[in-house]
DNA sequence: GTCTATAAAATGATAGAC
DNA sequence: GTCTATCATTTTATAGAC
């Protein structure tokens, strides 16, 4: 009977993160592999729609080998969320610690537009933005959730007019999707940030 | 072997619309019923994660019924977007023979905001916003898709400056999205829907 | 760590009685 | 217009060989 090895690598995770833009699969293992591609289908097709034989294909492996690395398939999904949850965790965190300015608020939304710009944590944000249905019901969603609202409140005291916690909420919003919002070849990732980023901070000024 | 009746309606469904809040199921026929829970359960718990089986559960009928009035579980999801899908368009049409002004696009803002009121429109808008995934390979979404991009064509120019197009973008996602954004109890729906038009205006004047 | 083979359950869909 | 009964397929997941 295999041991899930998941609880051994924390650390080395965050180091070969599946979201590493270092070039095509090069030197990941196949427990990266599964979750850098199955990443992209869920995103792609729908996390249901996506079966685990989609995946073993894609891979070029079988699907008893997928259940080696993860027991289930919503464990493939936790795996990705836990790391990368933890670190936004940790961000918003030292934001509350800060006294409630607007300059914090702004300080804030240009710590988390640089680490969603880190090894993919976008990718999962465009992947938690575009499957909110299916991942109501995963404790994966109920933790993303969780994190959005603290954010929102961040950005806006709870009893702040509503157009207000609105802007808060699109900020989130502005860079969590710019990179689907405009498709433009012509348009490389830095600037797409960049603006992005510039609207998010206008919003909350 | 059924004659699926969808054609013969058309009007009739108008007019019993299936997001009309007039009270509960009261005089909807079963077919009405099945697309009000439909949407219900599509949006709570993802479009492909939602089985027939429950749908016709939480209706008290049985399966072999849904399929007497839909061809496919995807027809259901079809019916709801084609009536809906038109008003839309309808509206589009009128503001792409308007002027390219500032107030154009202003009034369209409204005009949307209004009929995303009307009769459950938002609830669909809500269901596409939160199953982007699953609904990528439906036509049904590939409509909505397109719909929303002519829309985001008519709120900024294709060469305007990127902070600009990414503003246009959220003046539409903040219109969808104002209902399960906010879900302060507090704050009424016209609350809600006045302050989200508001911020929608801000962004594209 | 990956494979073959298979179990067990659920799903979308259909046939035909009433 | 709704029901019972059933089919074919697919899915998640496991057992055990190599």
């Amino acid at each position: 009977m295999p041991r899930h090895p998941e609880s051994a690598g924390a650390a080395k995770e965050l180091l070969a993160s599946v979201g590493d833009d270092a070039g095509p699969d090069a030197e990941l293992g196949t427990r990266e592999r599964i979750q850098r591609v199955a990443l992209e289908l869920f995103t792609e097709n729908g996390y249901e729609a996506t079966s685990l034989r989609e995946i073993a294909e894609r891979l070029g492996v079988t699907k008893a080998a997928l259940y080696y690395h993860f027991k289930t398939k919503d464990e493939i999904i936790e795996s990705l969320v836990n790391d990368r949850a933890a670190e936004i965790s940790r961000l918003v965190d030292w934001a509350e610690a800060q006294p409630r300015s607007t300059e914090t608020r702004r300080e804030f939304l240009r710590r988390y537009a640089e680490l969603l710009h880190e090894r993919g944590h976008h990718r999962m944000m465009i992947f938690f933005d575009r499957n909110q249905s299916s991942m109501a019901q995963h404790k994966a969603g109920l933790m993303m959730r969780q994190q959005t609202r603290r954010m929102f409140d961040l950005l806006s005291d709870r009893d702040a007019p509503l157009t207000e916690r609105i802007r808060s909420a699109l900020a989130i919003f502005a860079l969590h999707s710019s990179w689907f919002t405009i498709q433009d070849p012509d348009v490389s990732d830095d600037e797409r940030r960049a603006a992005a980023l510039e609207v998010a901070l206008d919003l909350v000024s």
